[in-house]
DNA sequence: CGATTCACCGATAGTACTATCGGTGAAAAA
DNA sequence: TTTTTCACCGATAGTACTATCGGTGAATCG
């Protein structure tokens, strides 16, 4: 029992961040249709009028679950990042390059499946930003095959190369989600699977320049995958079929 | 305009269909949280209260949708493998084998994305359902896989041989996604894509056995991608992290 | 110390939804 | 034709949630 009194600016942020906690709880368990003040305030243990205390309404807690998400999300990216560089030897930064971000992942499982799951749900306010993030780690891939001597000249290798980081990003967000529901316990059995698929988008680059010598982008690795955050305000509609 | 005065029983069922028809809808645009008796019941023409005589309950319509994305979904398997069969020629076959699903899936966007968001959904009543039929998908892929050379004697075998149909279905529904969002306006070339990954994972039976072509599974084709489907009752909650 | 601030409380107005009920008229059965 | 059935209607009870308001006491300030 640490039993400082806090001062009351303490207090008040800690509920806040009580309030946050149980919000991201509830969020995962029940999806958002479950996030409903009346139980995050029970959850965080004060009255439902007092949820207004610390959020001018309901929006404004799921902006700040945005937030607090991207902020983590583009935490571990510069770490993974950071670590890539320092990974000695091809062949070993080859899979270090796929297993960073399924670490990355598995770090944050809750936080990535909220981030998977609003990027195709239209009623969510985190599907716009996680669409966006997405996008961006697709983007980052891309630059990262281009400067390995993938070819970018035509708009058809540059729609292809977005293809593969697609891809990439599929492939690891399967992994790691098998490995988060205990189907692939071992995490370098699933690095193996990544690095068996990525031989079959390096024969391309192969193929198309020569220059190179058989290990694959650096850093892969840099966002885990796509999934995680929001800063939403309106969820775009995306109207399909 | 065809006046046929319909009998009573016809026209019960045509109100039926406009019912569903109308969740499909608004499940597509809006996500579960907005499939209310009230916007379903007014989206198809009749009182909120009329509903009731249709259904039980607002589960009774979910369990509905689920039996005919079910039902839809089991319809593209069934005549995909129909289709996979009568494709000459070992490369064309295999550029299929990745085709075909692709257009299943294309072929019904909007319940392709719904069984998406169902599967990662603890809140939706689909998602039991979606995550079974994803796990039946891969265990056919590995049916598949097994088929043609890929070994299953160790635990290990059997496992890799589960991970890699598991990331074959990733890549085709990140296709899928790409495609029907308008970003791969060509499916020829996410079959490029798709075929150049299976180029990956085929090294791995060309080094283990060797009795073998170049041409993949005849039907990785069987089921578009894992993701249509309901018939719920209760979601299970998955509780990760 | 006395005055003020403010995090929290309970009560409640307002809204949106689920589900039930009795009534109605046209189709179906007699 | 007469009777019965039943798909649909409007009204409404009941529930769950959002957001506001005035009150309270402990921390903070003067």
């Amino acid at each position: 029992m640490t039993s400082t009194p806090l001062s009351r600016s303490e207090a008040k942020d800690l509920t806040r961040r009580r309030l946050i906690r149980a919000a991201f709880a509830i969020l995962d368990e029940e999806g958002e249709a479950g996030l409903t003040t009346v139980k995050v305030s029970k959850a965080a243990g004060i009255a439902q009028s007092s949820f207004y205390v610390h959020f001018k309404d309901r929006q404004e807690l799921l902006r700040a679950l945005g937030e607090q998400a991207g902020e983590r999300l583009r935490g571990a990216m510069r770490e993974a990042r950071h670590r890539a560089r320092e990974v000695p030897g091809d062949k070993e930064r080859h899979r270090e390059a796929f297993r960073i971000p399924l670490e990355a992942i598995c770090r944050h499982p809750a936080l990535f499946r909220l981030g998977l799951r609003a990027r195709h749900d239209p009623s969510s306010p985190l599907q716009e930003f996680a669409v966006e993030t997405a996008a961006a780690y697709r983007a980052h891939l891309v630059a990262d095959l281009a400067s390995f001597g993938f070819p970018t000249e035509r708009e058809s290798d540059r729609r292809r190369l977005e293809m593969i980081a697609d891809g990439i990003g599929a492939l690891t967000n399967a992994m790691a989600i098998g490995h988060i529901d205990g189907r692939y316990p071992d995490l370098e059995e699933a690095v193996d699977v990544l690095v068996a698929f990525s031989y079959g988008y390096l024969r391309l680059l192969r193929k198309d320049s020569s220059a190179w010598s058989g290990n694959p982008p650096s850093t892969p690795s840099d966002a885990p995958p796509a999934e995680v955050c929001p800063e939403p305000g309106e969820s775009s509609k995306k109207g399909n079929l």
